[in-house]
Parts: structure tokens; sequence; C-alpha cells
RNA sequence: GGGUGAUUAGCUCAGUGGUAGAGCGCUUCGUUCACAUCGAAGAUGUCGGAGGUUCGAGUCCUCCAUCACCCA
């Protein structure tokens, strides 16, 4: 069956991924020949995602090692999976129960989990499709998921994911490296949960700097300048009793406790240790001296709110100034009833805050306060002022940096193994200067905040229970602290048999607090009754469980074979988004757990962009969708325009035409193979690792151009770059391959001495081409490979070749093939430029034609009258009359152009060539005439200029010939 | 404010001390039996600027300018 005249990728694709799946040619170990693995892991993309460009470019570079890998004989395992997406996944299947105008609160936690797990099962497996349509070949029959096994998880679901997770954290707990406290964390007040620094998106948005004046305590005074002169030097001050703060929350002030000023700053320099009055509260405001204050920055004071600002936060732990929480989870005013908001303050200034703002929204509290600042006269000034305001990047509500009770990894315990691992070299990070971020971040590491207010996740393994008084009565722990009594446990059951034995008494497990708190008002004066216990309601992080998705996917903690086999994995390839979301987890996390490092190599690529380079985003529409391109223009085309475009360290533009180039090249390919087909090459062909022995120089020359591209391509994969390994190719099979061996070829196929070897030798080349390019451009290569000769294997398993150029190049095919290739171009040049008719074929005559030149024409010589146009070659002691001259290393040859030549473009041509080469010449002659880069440059430079310098001045000698000839003529 | 990177053809970008390349676009020509998703030929560069190191710098160093990103 003939061909068609091109791959028709919408069709074939899923055929091809159907048949890859028969097969099961992903499967781990598939294809292996070799004791050696190569174990990649995939950056889990959520559950709750879609294909965007950014995965689209990592799973290909990934999958471009893989296939490489496997092909070459590696026991190979790409581990694909997805993570559970804490609070996106929770949130996609809160807003589908709102469209019933139901809500979480409306279920059991137990009854909404299953609800996620059964949108899971309906809607959680869209991104695996998508990672198959672009050829990614995965392990599928592994897939991991970061909740599989968790209580409730249905069937399908029974990895042991969640086994892990428990695990570590119990270990890590119990090493003291995991612990619970207060400190500030960034706040959703939508999810009202906790949420990571990666989940924060800063915006910029016009607000106002708002300027107030807090009065000084016991009738302090400074003087403030108030008038400068040219220089900059104060001309006048004046007397100032109070203190101007700006800040852009002004509903924070009710939590202040500080004043911060720069220790340098002269004017306040008598203020320190003394207090500014805290406007309607009335509270004492300590006035601390801190570098953080900028004395350039307003007036040089800042006011503290140490439990609603990172910053004051940090100022506050170095001077002592109390945290006072004063909002709700709902970042709603939270006054009344909070001893800490009320200690030191009039009782009459609470009553009447309380009254005025408790339990209002923070953005009206606002208003209220800077309306009240203006009545009462010490609202200073307003101004409006542009800055970033940090926004939960789901829910789109500005977060609150908040003061609540969660669990903490304490980094700095566990971060220098992980440091040291890639200062010591055992783990790579490419490109090199992401290494620097690495360790940036991780010496100058936070305590880790793990614990998120979510139903959907991993439950903190804690349980938690009553105080055992001195007395042995039972008590619950105060209101706005949090229980001392708790147990860490992978099981319930064994956390409640420590309680049990700490109470001396049977325990039971209760719901939650409140439950807890009946059940104990009730069963205190009676021994006999179980204490209540109750399990922490939070769930862990979501990047605690990704954490440990090396070992978790192999599946420890079970020791199982691919545990051992495939751990240590090879290379991570991830964005550089989330080198320490991510990476710097694993690395901590996997060296905590089992010592070892998880991979040996993290490739960190860029970013794709839009065109014109904007970052894609939703908003600005410029989205480029994967799957569309897909669709458009083939995985193969896309996979390719990537690798291509996936030089290390650089963000990618892409644009639309550069697809469509590529995908010319997959046809460019696919038409060379039904060249081949039209010309009896794949009759009787089954495939050879070996290439045929070829006599023709043509054919000897493509041999030895394989092996250097082999070669090319090996090299570059081995150094990642993979940019390099696609464009080598790209060069190899157009400009090598189709270009020149293929039309080379036809002369050779029509003459019998010649037809059966080069039929052999370009079914070779041509599966070379389907080998090489297979890794990049899995899919076209696949069907063709299938249409073509006899194969015993999918190219998917097909032997990676191991020739070498030691082995295949032969010099004098090169160099004569090369200068045939100069001949037909110079040829060809000349008619062109003298406007010969395309169709044209003119004689030829040698001027001057060496022995290798005569030689290298009797080879090739009806090659070269097919694509140069030519008659044949004459010897001709002078040129004739109008003729165009061709000068070449050894030759200089005529073309007879009577009546067709223009005198002066000839001339004209003539004279510009010269002119190039006469400027090369002058260089070359410079360098070689400076003694120092005789003496200093290495000898092979040295000899390498002075055989240009020969050639450059042969040709140019044979040019200036040729234009006295025209002189003369003239 | 601190850090990192970038600046090369009209556009998008490679370039590893030895004298600048690719793709796209552009101009001219071409329905030669693999391919018009093609072929042939051609034009286009103070390699951001200024110094320095070197026999030799797009490449290494310093400063400057502009842009981008990350962190605060």
């Amino acid at each position: 069956m003939a061909m068609d005249k091109t791959f028709d990728a919408a069709e074939a694709e899923a055929r091809i991924a159907a048949r890859w799946d028969e097969a099961n040619a992903f499967a781990a170990g598939a294809n292996a020949s070799r004791d050696e693995t190569f174990c990649i892991m995939i950056p889990p993309p959520n559950v709750t995602g879609s294909l965007h460009m950014g995965h689209a470019f990592n799973n290909t570079l990934q999958d471009i090692l893989t296939r490489w890998h496997r092909m070459r004989g590696f026991d190979t395992l790409w581990q694909p999976g997805q993570d559970h997406a804490g609070i996106a996944t929770q949130m996609v299947v809160e807003r589908e129960l709102g469209k019933q105008g139901q809500s979480r609160r409306d279920f059991s936690r137990e009854d909404f989990v299953a609800k996620v797990w059964e949108w899971k099962r309906q809607s959680g497996g869209a991104i695996i499709n998508q990672l198959k349509r672009l050829g990614a070949s995965c392990d599928w029959s592994r897939n991991a998921f970061t909740m599989s096994g968790a209580p409730g998880a249905p069937e399908g679901e029974e990895g042991n994911f969640h086994d892990a997770v428990i695990r570590v954290f119990v270990d890590l707990y119990e090493k003291g490296h995991i612990y619970r406290g207060k400190r500030l964390v960034n706040w959703d007040p939508h999810f009202e949960t906790a949420i990571s620094d990666l989940e924060v998106e800063q915006v910029e948005m016009d607000g106002q700097m708002w300027h107030l004046r807090y009065p000084l305590e016991g009738g302090e005074t400074y003087e403030h300048p108030v008038e400068w002169d040219e220089d900059g030097n104060v001309t006048a001050t004046e007397t100032r009793d109070y203190l101007t703060v700006a800040t852009t929350r002004p509903e924070t002030m009710l939590g202040d406790t500080g004043i911060a000023v720069h220790p340098d700053d002269a004017r306040y320099s008598h203020l320190i240790g003394k207090h500014a009055i805290l406007p309607l509260a009335g509270r004492r405001l300590t006035i601390v001296a801190d570098d953080y204050a900028d004395p350039e920055k307003g007036t040089g004071a800042v006011k503290m709110t140490p439990a609603h600002d990172f910053n004051d936060w940090a100022v506050g732990e170095r001077h002592g100034l109390r945290p006072i929480n004063v909002m709700t989870p709902r970042a709603a005013m939270w006054l009344k009833d909070n001893p800490d908001f009320a200690e030191g303050c009039d009782a009459d200034a609470i009553a009447r805050l309380v009254e005025a703002v408790d339990g209002m929204d923070r953005y009206e509290a606002r208003d209220w306060i800077v309306q009240t600042a203006r009545e009462e006269g010490w609202l200073d000034s307003i101004e409006s002022d542009r800055h970033m305001v940090p926004h939960g990047d789901r829910s789109k509500t500005a977060i609150e940096p908040y003061l609540t009770d969660q669990w903490f990894v304490d980094s700095r315990r566990i971060v220098q193994p992980a440091i040291d691992a890639v200062r010591q070299g055992r783990t790579k990070i490419l490109p090199e200067q992401h290494e620097k971020v690495y360790f940036h971040w991780l010496e100058n590491i936070e305590p880790w905040c793990i614990s998120r207010q979510l139903w959907w996740g991993h439950r903190i393994p804690v349980w938690y229970g009553p105080e055992l008084t001195e007395q042995g009565n039972l008590q619950l722990y105060m209101k706005g602290s949090h229980p001392n009594q708790k147990w860490c446990s992978p099981s319930a059951h064994e956390a409640l048999e420590k309680a049990s034995e700490y109470y001396g008494r049977p325990v039971v497990e209760v719901r939650d607090e409140v439950a807890a708190q009946a059940a104990l008002s009730r069963v205190a004066p009676d021994n006999s009754e179980p204490v209540p216990v109750w399990r922490d309601p939070d769930v862990l992080d979501t990047w605690f469980s990704s954490g440990l998705w090396p070992i978790g996917t192999l599946g420890w903690p079970e020791d199982t074979d691919e545990l051992r086999k495939y751990f240590p994995t090879d290379v991570l390839i991830t964005g550089f988004d989330i080198i320490f979301f991510w990476v710097a987890r694993m690395m901590m996390m996997q060296l905590a757990v089992v010592n070892q490092e998880p991979f040996h190599t993290v490739y960190v690529h860029a970013l794709v962009r839009d065109e014109k380079g904007k970052k894609m985003s939703k908003s600005l529409g410029n989205v480029l969708d994967p799957l569309e391109l897909i669709e458009e223009y083939g995985a193969d085309a896309v996979r390719f325009t990537l690798t291509a475009m996936a030089a290390m360290g650089r963000d990618l533009k892409l644009s639309k035409d550069r697809i469509a180039g590529y995908r010319n090249f997959g046809t460019k390919l696919w038409n060379a193979c039904r060249f081949a087909e039209m010309n009896g090459v794949w009759e009787g062909h089954a495939t050879q690792a070996e290439p045929p022995r070829a006599e023709a120089t043509v054919n000897r020359w493509i041999i030895g151009e394989a092996a250097r591209i082999r070669e090319e391509v090996d090299a570059a994969l081995a150094a990642y770059r993979f940019n390099d390994a696609a464009n080598g190719l790209y060069a190899f099979v157009w400009g090598k391959v189709c270009d020149w061996y293929v039309e080379f070829a036809k002369p050779l196929l029509d003459d019998d001495a010649t037809a059966a070897e080069t039929r052999a030798t370009m079914a070779w080349v041509l599966d070379q081409c389907m080998i090489l390019l297979h890794p990049i451009m899995p899919f076209v290569t696949e069907e063709l490979w299938g249409l073509t000769g006899r194969r015993d294997k999918l190219l998917v398993h097909a032997d990676w070749p191991a020739y070498t150029t030691a082995d295949l190049v032969d010099p004098a095919a090169d160099r004569e093939m090369n200068w045939v290739i100069a001949l037909i171009e110079e040829v060809r040049s000349a008619r062109a430029q003298m406007h010969v008719p395309a169709g044209k074929y003119l004689d030829m005559l040698a001027l001057e034609l060496d022995a290798q030149g005569r030689a290298a024409w009797e080879r090739n010589a009806a090659l070269v009258k097919r694509l140069a146009r030519v008659n044949g070659l004459e010897d001709a002691a002078e040129a004739p009359r109008g003729a165009a001259t061709v000068a070449l290393e050894g030759a200089t040859l005529a073309l007879p152009l009577e009546g067709v030549i223009d005198a002066a473009a000839e001339r004209a041509r003539l004279e510009k060539t010269l002119g190039k080469l006469d400027k090369e010449v002058s260089g070359l002659r410079g360098r070689l005439e400076n003694p120092k880069f005789i003496d200093s440059a290495p000898a092979d430079v040295v000899e390498e200029t002075r055989e240009q310098l020969a050639l450059k001045e042969d040709e140019a000698a044979k040019l200036r010939a040729a234009l006295e000839r025209l002189a003369e003529l003239a």
C-alpha cells in the first residue's frame, strides 16, 4: 500500500499510543538488556490540574530521557502520579456542592471526604490522559497518588502512600523535628486555613498610606524638621509631642504594641525606651530601636503589630514586644472576650471599640478607624500608594499574616544534609546558577508550617486529652491556649493505648474538642467513665506528602523490589519555581528518613512564555493550550519545538510559526521514507544494527555522517543539552539526508552497479533517523518504523546504536563529497546570479583540475550533472568569450554563457566574492605575521590558520584570473 | 532595597577564548516523477555602551544603561 503524502497525526497518534499500551511498552524494566537502572519521578501534577505548557515542556524532557535510556537497554522506570492538592481539590468539590446550594458543613467530615474521592474517581484522571496524548512513556500501571491508602480511600486507591506520610510524621515527631507552636502564618480568611508561601501571590494594588499621630506619653517632645535648604540641611524644626506612623492597614493598629525607630536616627534617640499611647485603646507602646525602621521612609517611625505582620513579628521577637491577635479566622475584628487585646487598655476604650467594631469585617473596621481618627484629629494625612498585597491564589482574597497554633517542622535541624549533598556534589543542580538559590534558601530556612485547616488531606496523627491535675481531676485547657496532653502515633489504637496508660483508666475517642468538653462535664466525677480524647482536626500540607514522593511511590515503608532497584532515582526534571518548595524538601526529607539523596541530578528548566515574552496567564488571555496545539500540529511538532528551545537557563518564547516549522520537519522525514518506498528501498529490508558494506563514495559518506550525529545526540543528551540534540538532528535529517543524500542517491538508484548497495544504505540511514529522532518525535517515527521493512520490535524498544565516527567515517569520502557539494553550490549560485533559466543544461569546461578533482568528477559525474544541470565536463585551455567562472579547491571551471552572460553582472559577482575573500585573507595574514600569535597560540590553531590562508589565497588568485579574462574580453 | 539573569540578523533564539549561526520572515526564481507542510539562489550584524585582561573577546573581568525574574 502506497504511503500518504503526509503523516496524519490526528488519526495516527491514538492508534500508536494504543499499540504501546497493548505491548506494555512503558512498563518498568521493559526492553531492559543490562543491569543499570534509570528512574525518573514525575513531578506530580495536581489532581485538579489540566495540562498546561509548563507540563508539556517538563514532561517532554522527561520522556526524552526515559525513551533514550529504555532504547539503550537500561532497566527504566518513569514513575507517574498525582498529588492530592489539599486546598485546590477541596475548593473544587465545595464549588460543586455550592451549585446545589450546599456547603461542606452540611456534611460530616467523612461524608465530605467520600465526595472528594468520588470527584477524584470521575475527574481526577484528566491530566493523565493529557500526558498520554503528549506521548509520555510513564509506567501508567504504577500511577501513584499522595492520598492512596488513606482512611476512606475507595477501591483502586489501596496504595500505601498514606502509611509513608504518617510514618514519617511520627518519626520526625519522635526525633523532636516536629513541634506545635504559635507563629505567624499566611492565613486565608476565605478558606480559613494556613497556606504556603507558594500559594500566595503578590498583587499590585492601588491603596492608601494613612499617616496617624500617636501621642507621646508623659509630655515627651522632640524636634521634627519641617524645612530644608537646597543642600538638604535642616533650616527649621517644630516641636512635636506625638509620633507620626504610616500604615496601609489601619485596622491592625488595635494590635500595636510598639513603635520602632532606627538606632541612628537623631530625631528620636532620646525617646528610645519611652512610650507612646495608642489612640482609641490607650495601650502603652514601647519605642524600640531597630534597623528595620528606615529613617528615609515616611517619618522614620514605624508602628509594630507583631501578630499581624511578618516584619513586625521579627522586630517584636528582638525586643520583646507582645503579639496581640485582634482578628477572627474570617478576618473580622475580634475584641470582645479577647484578654490579650484588653490587657493594658482602658475599660471605657474597650467598651467603645467592642461596641463599634467587634465582629466587623477588616475593611469596614478600617473605614471606621480612619473616620474616627479624622474626627478626633489624629489622622495626620493620607497619600495614595500603589503597593503589593498578598492574595491567596485559590481564594483571590487578601491573606492575613495570622497568629495561630500550627504544626511546624523545625527545618534547621534537618537541613544540613541537604546542603552538604549539593555542596559536595552528590546531587548536582543544573544549570549551576540555581545551586545558589538552593543554598541561599536552605541556609536561611524558616520553620515550615505543615498543618492546614482542611478536611481533604492526611490528618495529623496526634490525639489530645484533658489535663490530669495533681488532685487527679480532669480539666480541659484554657480557651485560647492549646492542649498540652497529646499522643502521636501511627494508629488511633496505639495512641489511645498510650492515653489510657497515662490516665490509668479507659479512654474513648470522641469527634472533637467540643464533644470532649461535653463528655468531660458528664464523666469528671466518676472514674469509671472513659476519658474522652480527640484527634487533631488538621491535615498536613500537601508538600509534606509530595516531599516523600521518591520513596513513597516506590512502596516505602515496605521494603519493595522497586525501592531496592530504583532508589535512589537518577534525575529530577522540574521548574525553577519549586526549587524551595519541592526539590529542597525532597532532599531534606529523603535524607532525614532513609539517609540517601533521592537523585543525583536536578535539571531545572525555565518558563514557557508567549511569543512576546509575557508569562502565560488566563487573565492576559495569552495562554497557548498544549492540547489544542497537539490537535493542530501533532504531538511530535509540539515536543520537537519545546526540545529545540530548551536551552539551559533561558525562558522559551513559544510561537505557532515555530511549531508549524517543526511539523514540516516531520513531513520532510516522512517524504524521504516515501521516496525510499517508491524506489523499492524497503523491499526485503529488516532492521540492521550494522551499516551495509558500501563502495560508492556517497554511501560511505552518509554512513559516516550518521555516526557523527549519533555521537552528537548522545553527548548532547548526556549533558542535558536537549536543544543541541534537536537542532543537530534537524540539521542532519533535513540538511544532510534530505537535501543531499536523497538527491545524490537518485542517479545511483538508476544504475545497476550501485542500486543495491544504495537501497541498503538508504534503508539503514533512514532507520537511524527514526531511531535517533524517536525520543523527541515518538509518534511519526513509530509509524514510519511500522510502515517500512520487517521489524522484530516496536521502535520504542529498538536498540539504540553505538557505532562511532572512528568506525564509520571515511575521511576520503568526506573530503570528496564536500568538494562535490561545493561544486554544485558554486555552479547553482553562478547560474542564479547570471539569470540562467532554471531548466537549461549548460556545458562546463575545466580550465584547471587536479588529480583529486578529476577522480571526484569521474566518480560523481552523474549526480553533479543532475544537480548542477550541466551536460558534462570538457578540458579547455582557456575560457571562451562570455563565460562564468567557478573556483574551487584544485579546480577552475568555466560555464560558457555566450549570449546569456552579462559581463557587468559577472564582474560584480566575482568582485563581491573576491572582496569577502580578501578581507578574510588579510585577517589571517595579519595574525600569522604577528610573532606573538605564532609563539602563544596552540600549534594546531597556527597550523589551521596557515592552511586556511593558503586555501583562501588560492581561491582569490583564481577569481583574480577570471576577472582579468573578463577585462580582456570587454 | 538585596539577589539572579538577559541584551547577537526584521522577529524568536543558539553560540563551550580561535574571528558569528539556526528557524521563521523577506526578495528573486522554480508545477525536474519524495515532499509547495517543497526546492534553488539571495540580502540583512559596530554581537547594548565604555574600559580592561589576552597573540586573539560575542565568549573572561570592571563600570554604565535598559529589560526581566526571584526575595524582602
